[in-house]
DNA sequence: CCTCATAATAACATATTCGTTATCTACTGG
DNA sequence: CCAGTAGATAACGAATATGTTATTATGAGG
């Protein structure tokens, strides 16, 4: 998903350094934060439920390298993946208004 | 994402084909019964805002050919494929406890 | 110090999405 | 009948996700 951020000098999140500026265009950041922002809570979930990354490699069938590369956002996920990996954490995904802002 | 309805006998939906006997794991059945629905609410989104698939592919930048791809269940998007898409229509994905089930 | 578990990474092969361009069918209105 | 619009498809290359296997880094605890 995102290579940029290497370049990154130092303390810096990730988010912080998308929003800095006029690095990116708006569209395209409001496009990486919504990325940014649902991995987290895919994160958030796997580490709630405390299942590590190997096990729910063997729940959900997406290997442990796969889910690494997800949550570390160097890959951007298909919506089979997703839901394979939510799934059992209990999670699901929807569409919903925009109107959530 | 989907090649064995090919061989259906005429009437049946797709989706009472996935469910009809034990043609496709429980597992799997899931999956693809979520992807249906997905996608059902995407094309829903779409027609319900009366734009077509070439309006919306200005709109998002995913082209009409891709597009078509999706809605006719031949292709599952990535996650940020599919926010482009709802975007511009006034929708976003989100994150939900499988509960609402 | 050592071990164990976890996460991160690497490198490569394979699978699949998406872009691109073009075409085709179906439908609607003039 | 014709023109215009919409959706579906095709074919192919480029980009990228995922599988696979192996390794490395890190930290917790004995």
């Amino acid at each position: 998903m995102v290579n940029e951020m290497d370049k990154r000098n130092a303390i810096e999140t990730f988010s912080d350094y998308v929003n800095d500026e006029a690095r990116v265009d708006p569209a395209e950041r409001e496009q990486i934060n919504f990325e940014i922002a649902l991995i987290g809570k895919m994160v958030e979930a796997r580490e709630q439920k405390g299942v590590s990354q190997r096990e729910l490699a063997e729940l959900s069938g997406v290997k442990q390298p796969a889910i690494a590369r997800l949550e570390s956002l160097r890959a951007t996920p298909r919506i089979d993946t997703l839901f394979k990996v939510l799934h059992p954490l209990g999670y699901t995904i929807e569409i919903v208004p925009l109107a959530k802002r």
